[in-house]
DNA sequence: CGTGTTTGACCCGCGC
DNA sequence: GCGCGGGTCAAACACG
């Protein structure tokens, strides 16, 4: 996986509805594999530059964007892989917390990899939003977190404020 | 008692 | 068909 950076190309308020405010703070947005995109870009252009002149400088992670897969069927109904989104995040703690409450619900080893990784469910009645939370073990010190779906509810908790969320993380000087 | 986690079993798609 | 890897279920468990 190389990783270029490539700044522009994101569905902010996509993003927003997945990830959470809080994550979307503290987070510069790349997309690692471009052509990934393809089949899911289609509003992107609507990319916020404000979130540019934010981020640009940000050195405490990156996302990584999934292409959306076409999955198998259940009972030949067909459902589709919605696209997913994940930050790649410099941190000590393994549980960022992006503003909504989740529940794990599995954790499965991952292979080449001595860390865990964990699933888990939105708890907001009728809200399918996952993410997965994976630790790096190329470089303990980079968590990735992986959302897939979007909240059909608001956030439940007060999103914190910066200085908490900074106190939560290990900031390393260079990335 | 309500809520969230742990953990092995299970399922499913895919490559051989 | 079989095994593997990724993803999910759910019963048991932990804890306020």
């Amino acid at each position: 996986m190389d990783q270029n950076i490539h700044p522009s190309l994101f569905p902010n308020s996509l993003a927003a509805s997945s990830f959470g405010p809080n994550m979307m703070k503290n987070s510069l947005i790349t997309n690692l594999n471009p052509d990934a995109f393809t089949g899911f870009n289609r509003g992107i252009d609507q990319f916020h530059a404000s979130y540019q002149n934010i981020y640009k400088n940000d050195q405490r992670s990156l996302v990584i964007v999934e292409s959306d897969q076409m999955k198998g069927k259940k009972k030949g109904e067909k459902k589709i892989r919605k696209p997913r989104f994940a930050f790649q995040t410099r941190t000590q703690v393994d549980i960022l917390d992006d503003g909504y409450r989740w529940r794990k619900y599995g954790q499965k080893a991952v292979k080449n990899n001595k860390f865990a990784r964990s699933y888990y469910k939105c708890t907001h009645q009728g809200c399918n939003v996952k993410k997965q939370v994976q630790r790096l073990s190329r470089d303990e010190g980079i968590v990735v977190t992986t959302y897939e779906g979007t909240h059909s509810h608001p956030v439940e908790k007060p999103s914190d404020n910066f200085e908490q969320i900074l106190n939560q993380m290990q900031i390393y000087p260079s990335f």
